[in-house]
DNA sequence: CTTATCCATTGACAGATATCACTTCAATCG
DNA sequence: CGATTGAAGTGATATCTGTCAATGGATAAG
């Protein structure tokens, strides 16, 4: 069963892509037709893009940094001391983490433990190749 | 040949880290000890959250999925027409794009083509794992 | 029960961002 | 030259974001 993926109709497009546009065109004539761009490719932007764009702040990228580095579950009172920040701000970036699907969180009596999810990153970092 | 990737590095530290905070603490007594965070881990944040970040839309995320596919130099003129935005908001995503490093591009006439920069992307991806 | 502690939420606010219509600029064509 | 075209820049605007002070809610300690 041949499985052909969209990457692979991209790369056998490469070789008909030329420099300059495919012809001469009358004026006012469009310089390129309109490319349909499957559904399914949008929608996986937008994942990968969430998942980037949660990690597209310093301090967030450090908080991930912190808790992969552990590999097991991190107090927020260990994690807040790590920046130069308040309490609140630390917290608003794991409820960005934790809705993004990176991280996830479990309290034991009155303390918070942030662990970050296995498969999140996942499909990031297969796409970055 | 044994294969010991990060993870697995993260994963055996996982034995030293406890679950509840170290020591019992009179009240008023800080939660931990200040960590000092070496202003080298900083930079490298910043610089993986720039490039994160510049990824973090989905047009911007599925330019740069076009320009690798493409391998090669794409005019703007085949890019405007993949999305439901005017020229000048391309414009302005592809310019997010060049300022992060993560394209370059070149004029030729009255067109203008972009590419990925092959490098951009590697640290980044690197620290994903 | 009262107090202290950890953490999340709220409200406010300055700054950034995505988008478009309009304009500008350079290069090509007639 | 003057007209056209591809692409970048400008200005305006609505929305989003990062931050903090203040508050709230739950749990532990006395």
């Amino acid at each position: 069963m041949t499985d052909i993926t969209s990457i692979d109709i991209y790369k056998l497009m490469a070789f008909d892509l030329e420099l300059a546009p495919k012809h001469k065109r009358s004026p006012g004539e469009p310089c390129c037709e309109p490319v349909v761009y499957p559904d399914v490719e949008r929608r996986q932007a937008e994942r990968l893009a969430a998942v980037a764009k949660a990690l597209g702040d310093p301090v967030r990228l450090q908080l991930v940094d912190v808790l992969r580095k552990h590999a097991g579950k991190v107090c927020v009172c260990e994690l807040v001391p790590l920046f130069d920040l308040s309490q609140p701000t630390v917290s608003h970036h794991l409820k960005v983490l934790r809705e993004s699907g990176i991280v996830g969180s479990e309290r034991q009596g009155l303390w918070a433990y942030y662990f970050v999810l296995p498969d999140a990153l996942k499909e990031l970092s297969t796409w970055l190749g």
